[in-house]
DNA sequence: AGACATTTATTCGAATACGAATGATTAATC
DNA sequence: GATTAATCATTCGTATTCGAATAAATGTCT
């Protein structure tokens, strides 16, 4: 019953996936917010009034799935949504100041154990493992995710998703 | 706007979660699996006549998943339950024909990208990525494994929960 | 045996997450 | 200016995932 590398990467994402996936709900517990909807306001907090499509370019979420994170924490009064003059299709989501109390509050959306863990690494190795989960980010979203270059057709891309494709 | 080597590791997991969906949901048009109901039926083939409680420590999803995966693949014949004879509680998962088919036609539950990317890198590169994520995984679940970790029964259960990276 | 606890699987409710389809608005083309 | 195309957010339907509660069966202890 050998395990090849592969399967090690595949258990361990799974570890990872779930891993993220309960302290999630711990977190939900403990500070009324999932992790999902706490990035979701930080990244309002750090990007100031932002727009749907942003959010979503910006955490790796679908515009669907931010829409219904959102719909969450507005009905809590937590974030607050503001049309576009400019442009009215537009629509910015802005932290209340309960938002803002609320965030400013909560621990980190990954691990507090994980944190300090991965804090008193050595920096190389801090490094290693950067560099390698931007690796297989990297490896796994070939096909989807690209840059700048052109990427001709030349196999399997008959529609690009274009989800969030423009970057920045 | 500087982002630190914890920021990277948040947003490198979200990429690797959300390519993970994605290929799930490109698996599901083209083979008419998703990665998890594809990863059950392989552990379910590996082992053989499984228990529920058997397959969600193997793959490290809780009962509840598992059993609503598997409603869903019976559902289509290609899974089937027994009841034990020797235990009633429990429920034993078999492939149908139908099953072993389907499975055997099948990719790998990872991205085929990925899959022939890993292949190609060096050795100590391979070892490298395995490591990290291993170390990530193990970081993550720090708090978890110390409270669970309950295996009696001195059947044939070496080691139910080994999130840890013990051996090589 | 009878009372209590444990284990096993299922059901339920909630949140996440996506694509596809829709509605509203803006941009582009004629 | 009117028609068409593109963009933005939402809604809808489906699947995953978990904990908690539940039901059924087994184990334990007196």
């Amino acid at each position: 019953m050998e395990s090849t590398q592969e399967d090690q990467v595949l258990i361990s994402l799974r570890q990872i996936i779930r891993a993220t996936d309960l302290y999630s709900r711990q977190l939900s517990k403990q500070v009324g917010l999932t992790a999902p909807q706490l990035l979701v306001m930080q990244t309002i907090h750090r990007l100031g009034a932002t727009s749907i499509s942003k959010l979503s370019s910006e955490i790796s979420l679908s515009q669907a799935t931010v829409t219904s994170i959102i719909d969450r924490v507005e009905a809590r009064g937590l974030v607050k949504r503001h049309r576009s003059s400019a442009d009215r299709r537009v629509v910015h989501a802005t932290l209340t100041a309960a938002g803002i109390e609320k965030i400013s509050a909560a621990p980190t959306p990954l691990q507090d154990v994980f944190s300090k863990q991965f804090s008193s690494l050595e920096a190389w190795e801090q490094s290693m493992i950067v560099a390698s989960l931007q690796r297989v980010a990297s490896m796994m979203n070939a096909e989807k995710i690209d840059a700048s270059p052109v990427l001709h057709v030349g196999g399997s891309i008959e529609k690009v998703t274009e989800i969030h494709g423009k970057e920045a």
